[in-house]
DNA sequence: ATTTGACATACGAAAAAACATATATATGAT
DNA sequence: ATCATATATATGTTTTTTCGTATGTCAAAT
């Protein structure tokens, strides 16, 4: 992974979202993201298809759902870069996860983030 | 410095390329950056002023150089995460370096790293 | 086998970013 | 004052990226 193509995968809101949301909670599937960041179903998977393509998220189907993790075999340079970004901005992620605990039909993991 | 205004000054070359330098040696002026990365001065001009009205970057005029460094204000994450990237990807930024060395006519002070 | 819901991809249009070139400013030397 | 050098900006064009919409695939349920 090269800082460049790292960078230019984070310079973009629904990218550097999904990445920041997806630190936070350890994995996420792609309707929690579409509803998390209030935007099309096509377009969150446009966009995670680039980061799994380019190895910085991996992908795991579970029945008729996808989940996205972080690629623990990231560099080093860059999981800190996702990391301190993440830690020192947590008042960017909250509000979005926060919309998640007002869906109705999803996931039943997703449960444990709306206590 | 919002995440993503950061993340998008980093995602082209000549930006990125010219944060890791400077990071790298401190202090930098805008020819040397031109030699270093072999582009027009026009280009690194425009790329540096973005760097600057976004506060990445300060510069300092001497004489008539213009110096660039980096700006010590810059939030924490965004420090780290260039020292990060630059400490994990030094052959990057390395033979970007030493084509300085060949450099003809230059500030006297570029002479400290051509040993 | 058909339907339904979750997800992926394809394609042309629209928006954004980067570029080359010309020109302007500012400093120091003659 | 003129000239040379370093740097900055402006403008029109080209390239890159993002987008909306339509369509395709896959798994579970009926």
């Amino acid at each position: 992974m090269q800082p460049l193509e790292f960078f230019k995968l984070l310079a973009d809101e629904t990218r550097l979202h999904s990445v920041l949301l997806i630190a936070q909670e350890g994995e996420l599937c792609v309707c929690e993201l579409t509803t998390a960041l209030n935007e099309t179903q096509p377009k969150i998977s446009r966009h995670l298809a680039m980061l799994r393509k380019s190895q910085v998220l991996l992908d795991r189907r579970q029945g008729q759902w996808v989940f996205y993790r972080i690629n623990p075999a990231l560099p080093d340079w860059a999981k800190q870069n996702i990391t301190h970004t993440l830690e020192q901005n947590t008042a960017l992620v909250q509000p979005l996860m926060s919309s998640l605990c007002s869906m109705g039909d999803r996931p039943e993991r997703a449960a444990a983030c709306c206590p």
